[in-house]
DNA sequence: CGCGGTATTGACCAGTTGGTCAGAATAATA
DNA sequence: TATTATTCTGACCAACTGGTCAATACCGCG
């Protein structure tokens, strides 16, 4: 049989990268060494010599997929609202759209958070990503807080921010287990009749 | 070896029972029939002569899961508001609470929802207990809507009762991942805030 | 009491899993 | 070309999986 001989980092880039498309298909549950090696074409001795045990390559492929998930840019469309109302849709917009743009993304994700209720490792992950979340949202409702006192007495920006990442990520659920009755415009335009109607 | 002979509903119940505490000790990824039937107490036999398969197994165990799991009932104390904005907001406290009582149930829901995703039978199952969930919201955001139509000029009850399902949901996969900086009181505090604020 | 149906069991099976290991193919170096 | 370090492979293993099956212990019924 022929042999590529291919350097470390690239290989375990491919590896990754067969990793994902197994999750995809089968599920984190479906993922098998052989599997993976199946599908990158190579040993599943091959595999494991890189990646040691198929624990570390769940962690790593889970590391990947935070590293190449773009979640949350504000992007200069949505920095130049002057109102920061009108930047908070933009970006609940912007999130809405990424959940349905990228769904097998999604679906990963969704179930990294069920595993993460029960391994340690991955919760730590997924832990700290919910706070990079949560604190992009954060400073966007600082500035909320501050331009309208009036609006929401009772609420902190950490409140508002947390509710807002449980608003995405519940939408998260309901658009992979039930696409057809949910509807993110009439969702936005409730949400926007929650903090107030947009200029 | 002892036999004991028990009625059929009663065994099935029993293995559903064991199932359950399996499923809360090792997930439902670990949960296995020989594993189901050590809890049991039983031959691992015995639970695929009541289940006939594994697959089936982890259905009926949805079922049951669902079935025993008191969601969203409008007790009277809730019902005894007299303003729709007071009755939502009981509503939700309720389902936080709930949430953060039973997190095994949490934990284990949020594994089928994952699960559901790719399984079409757990899917159809998740699917209509998110609509039995939105139907119970639709109902007091249609009130909201007839007691106050300024307040959410451009939201549907449809709408609304949606963002209510995403932000429970979305609730608790904070809570089960990340329950040190879930704090549900200032949570609900920014939702009073975002809805109004109550009399 | 004996008898028939059925709940229950242990033995068994084939398939899959993660993981190890000795050794072969490759590339770099001398 | 010979040496050496590293990647890569096939064969192998023990553990576990879901599932089948014949035999058996139990029960109600005659």
């Amino acid at each position: 049989m022929r042999r590529k001989r291919i350097p470390e980092h690239l290989r375990r880039e491919q590896i990754l990268q067969a990793a994902f498309a197994v999750a995809c298909r089968e599920g984190i549950g479906g993922l098998t060494v052989r599997g993976v090696a199946l599908e990158a074409g190579i040993s599943h001795t091959l595999v494991l010599f890189h990646f040691g045990r198929k624990k570390r390559l769940v962690l790593e492929l889970l590391d990947w997929l935070i590293a190449g998930t773009a979640v949350l840019h504000i992007s200069e469309d949505v920095a130049s609202f002057p109102h920061a109302r009108d930047r908070l849709h933009a970006l609940l917009h912007q999130e809405m759209a990424r959940l349905a743009r990228q769904p097998e993304h999604t679906r990963l994700f969704l179930e990294f958070w069920a595993l993460g209720a029960r391994h340690g490792e991955i919760r730590s992950r997924i832990s700290a990503e919910l706070e990079r979340y949560r604190t992009a949202f954060r400073a966007i409702m600082e500035e909320l807080l501050l331009s309208e006192p009036s609006a929401f007495v009772t609420a902190t920006a950490d409140g508002l921010a947390g509710v807002a990442v449980s608003w995405i990520h519940g939408c998260a659920v309901q658009a992979t287990i039930d696409p057809v009755h949910f509807d993110s415009d009439e969702y936005l335009a409730a949400v926007r009749g929650m903090i107030g109607q947009l200029g």
